[in-house]
DNA sequence: GTGTTCACG
DNA sequence: ACGTACGTGAACACG
């Protein structure tokens, strides 16, 4: 019988560790669930086990088996966020039919070192799976340690231990006997680390051994070992029976007790529903439980409603009227569900009358159908509900929203078609978002900008293909050049874009210091490598090849590949992606299309206007900051805005005390350092580096600033602890962003957490008033009928292609729109220019 | 699939 | 002792 014996106290702890918090709607931590249940499917799959046993530690007031029950007393207590998700592991486990065994007074180390004993001999073979080094002393030739580390699963078989160790497995205890292992608080003899205990055991096996040669003069060392080893023996016995694993934990030894058991499938179904783990159930092929999810929520609960195939002919009339028809409209298909009938349209004229029809529209997404529409010159018209969006302003922090993991968190009943749990949906979740104040963010914020992000996606951004294909080989020429003379000043050719190769011939074989280190080896970022420019030419060769690979892979050659046959590029524009409520571009990002440097900037040349037609582009001055004066009520901020004040001049007057007249450039730039650290959440040792000064002189910076603008201090504190209390951090307009990290026991967490909590009103604000300007714009443009459109966002800039002959008129509405889209106790001017490419409309 | 790097606001 | 500013997306190397 081949068995799988779990230390389920080490696996957990890894998972715990190993992945970002988790949690479910109600704040239940779920991050060590699924850590564990990754590890435990990918190892179950491999060994494919006939048992498996999952040990667990027991807390007791004595170890009955051994006297010294203080010997853990150094072992960290379990935080809160681990500890509550312990018992859904065992129950899941249960559930999966496996063994889980705690035993009172015994170690989960103990339970697997009998169920080994057990399973080591007559043919039966057994595999332990830990996070724990301790075990490696249970090897055997039928007994296999999986040990799991950050990194990878290792198989210690007796060979591997032996290749790795170079003693055998069972010595391991002999060997902690002298080095000690402080995580279990085994002291070792005083005075012998890893070295020379690995040496003594390689040369002599055992604790007796060696004690029985050291007073024959038969141990080979120096004076000083031998001496710390005639000093410590009482020291090494007491520490090899605490590091021994026992064998006689008082488990079933009947192994017929331990093949694993049928799965239990409707408690799976429920705990996993609990903890939301809807990925893990389709894994393993589990239905959600609707009553559990039903039960979980504050909503009403909901009856499941009876559908009838409809005849679309006969009730055309009745549904145009109607005030409630949910659709969806996947592979060309066309499905509407309306009072009670359901209905499959599937031809391109019908399907275009009703999208066009006065009748009030439910669906999920429905930006896709927009587009549908404009593809085919009509409209898609009154949406009055999309649960995607509604899904994303109720939680911003999923990943992605369906229609069935709505309804299971609304309580909705599980329906064969999802466009039948549409009208019950939506009206549960219009509920919670009245209830939690977003009505305006939704009706007249949210929905309405799904039209206009589906306009910009159509009409898309011209793109100059030829310049961009003439840029790209010159930079392709450039770079030719500069390999050969890094592989030149290297001594040989690598691969210059691996950063594990770069790594190697930077530090080691040319020797230079490296500062900083990751997971996986040395960094070599920018910010590394400019330390390092003075000290060997190679470095900055390095720095602009990657610039220029930079330019070349990621907007050359990806622009290229996103443009259509119409010579344009369609951007997507995803409106539930970003926690702040920003919204984000793919396939191509066209939010990060480079700036900075004037090489990069060029890039910006070959993105043009129509023929007869011109680019209006138009950002927003500091938005951000404008915000912050705003909610935070600081007299002094506000005052800086209303005078018409630079405002990053404005806070270098008051950090550094004096008449702004006497402020430097110097002084200018590290206060808008300041400034934009501020909206991010500063902290002194990151300002330090970025505007190198010393960490003293930035705290001092950060210090002086608070106490000039002491209302953004008090913003700042008031906003921390609000979403300390609520666990949500919310903008102008109710945006709310879960912040659950508040609530985690680890500081770097927690601190993360902080800062969010103080980011995302202002971030989240800014988002909320380009798009209010958006729709405007958008309505605007269509009702004065101008020959223009909006085709871009860039956060904070808008931009739009506009006829010769509308141009002024869009460019005043444009601005007039931005400026006027919030009333803030400061100005919010947006300056307008207007150029044929992106490049000249942007000065 | 994950980690690293780097482009933007 | 450790890590160290908010929010994104794309390309590449590597296991």
């Amino acid at each position: 019988m081949k068995i799988l014996a779990i230390d389920g106290n080490s696996i957990m702890n890894r998972a715990f560790y190993g992945i970002k918090m988790l949690s479910n709607k109600k704040g239940m931590f779920t991050n060590a669930v699924t850590g564990f249940m990754n590890i435990f499917l990918r190892v179950t799959g491999d060994i494919k086990p006939d048992g498996i046993v999952c040990a667990f530690d027991m807390k007791a007031p004595t170890f009955r088996h051994k006297a010294d029950a203080s010997y853990k007393a150094n072992r960290k207590g379990m935080p809160d966020e681990l500890f509550m998700q312990m018992p859904y592991i065992k129950k899941i486990l249960s559930a999966m039919g496996c063994k889980v065994i705690e035993c009172e007074g015994y170690e989960a180390d103990d339970i697997l070192g009998t169920v080994s004993d057990i399973f080591g001999s007559d043919g039966d073979s057994c595999y332990i799976l830990t996070g724990d080094r301790d075990s490696l002393q249970l090897i055997t030739d039928n007994v296999t340690v999986l040990l799991h580390t950050n990194k990878e699963l290792i198989s210690f078989t007796p060979d591997k231990f032996r290749e790795e160790y170079g003693f055998e497995p069972i010595n391991i205890i002999d060997l902690k006997a002298f080095m000690g292992d402080s995580s279990d608080n085994i002291s070792g003899v005083k005075g012998i680390g890893e070295k020379t205990a690995m040496g003594l055991i390689q040369k002599y096996s055992t604790v007796e051994n060696i004690y029985t040669l050291l007073p024959e003069g038969n141990i080979e060392g120096t004076k000083s070992v031998i001496t710390k080893l005639e000093n410590g023996k009482a020291d090494a016995e007491h520490s090899k029976w605490l590091a021994t694993i026992v064998k006689n934990a008082p488990i079933d030894n009947d192994k017929s007790g331990y093949k694993t058991a049928d799965r239990d499938n409707n408690a799976l179904s429920e705990l996993l529903t609990e903890l939301e783990m809807n990925k893990l159930m389709e894994k393993l092929g589990v239905e959600p439980s609707a009553q559990v999810a039903a039960a979980a929520v504050v909503t009403e609960k909901y009856e499941k409603l009876e559908f009838s195939a409809g005849d679309y002919s006969a009730d055309k009339e009745k549904i145009f009227s109607s005030e409630k028809a949910a659709f969806t409209f996947t592979d060309k298909l066309l499905k509407i569900a309306c009072e009670g009938k359901i209905y499959a349209v599937g031809s391109r004229e019908e399907q275009l009358e009703f999208f066009a029809s006065d009748c009030g529209k439910y669906t999920h997404d429905a930006k896709p159908v927009y587009r549908f529409c404009f593809e085919n010159d009509t409209v898609l018209k009154n949406i009055k509900g999309d649960t995607d969006i509604s899904g994303y302003l109720l939680d911003t922090g999923s990943n992605e929203y369906t229609v069935s993991g709505l309804c299971l968190e609304n309580g909705i009943p599980e329906y064969s078609d999802s466009v039948c749990a549409l009208p019950q949906l939506c009206e549960a979740m219009h509920k919670r978002i009245e209830n939690e104040g977003m009505n305006e963010l939704y009706y007249d914020i949210e929905l309405p900008l799904t039209e206009v992000l589906a306009s910009m996606e159509h009409y898309g951004v011209r793109v100059d293909t030829d310049g961009i294909r003439s840029f790209g080989n010159g930079l392709l020429e450039e770079m030719e050049g500069m390999e050969q003379q890094i592989y030149f000043m290297a001594g040989h050719e690598f691969n210059i874009s691996s950063p594990k190769q770069l790594g190697v011939v930077l530090f080691e074989e040319m020797g230079l210091p490296a500062k900083k280190k990751t997971k996986t080896g040395y960094s070599t970022n920018a910010e590394v490598l400019e330390e390092l420019r003075d000290k060997a030419p190679i470095v900055d060769l390095i720095l602009s090849y990657r610039q220029l690979s930079k330019l070349n892979s990621t907007y050359v050659e990806g622009l290229l590949k996103a443009v259509s046959s119409d010579g344009r590029v369609h951007s997507v524009f995803r409106q539930t992606e970003t926690r702040t409520g920003r919204i984000s571009s793919t396939e191509p990002n066209m939010q990060n299309i480079p700036v900075r440097t004037e090489r990069g900037r060029n890039m910006r040349k070959f993105f043009i206007s129509a023929d007869e037609y011109t680019l209006l582009d138009a950002d927003y001055s500091q938005i951000e900051l404008r915000i912050l004066a705003h909610i935070s009520g600081d007299k002094n901020m506000q005052a800086a805005f209303n005078e018409g004040a630079d405002i990053h001049t404005a806070t270098a007057a008051q950090v550094f005390n004096m008449p702004r007249e006497l402020v430097t450039g110097e002084m200018r730039r590290a206060a808008k350092a300041v400034n934009f650290g501020i909206v991010y959440g500063i902290g002194a040792f990151s300002l330090s580096k970025d505007i190198n000064v010393s960490v003293a002189d930035a705290d001092k910076y950060i210090k002086n600033y608070l106490d000039n603008y002491s209302g953004v201090r008090d913003f700042m504190e008031k906003a921390v602890s609000d979403a300390k209390k609520t666990g949500y951090a919310v903008t102008m307009y109710n945006r709310r962003r879960h912040i659950p990290e508040l609530s985690a026991s680890n500081k770097n967490v927690q601190a993360f957490g902080k800062r969010a909590a103080m980011n995302a009103p202002i971030q989240g604000t800014a988002a909320d008033i380009i798009k209010i300007a958006m729709v405007r714009v958008y309505k605007r443009l269509k009702e004065e009928k101008l020959d223009a459109r909006l085709i871009l966002q860039v956060h904070d800039e808008l931009i739009i292609e506009a006829s010769a002959k509308d141009k002024a008129r869009a460019a005043a509405l444009l601005n007039e729109e931005m400026t006027n889209a919030a009333s803030l106790s400061v100005p919010l001017p947006a300056d307008v220019e207007e150029g044929i490419s992106w490049y000249d409309a942007k000065k």
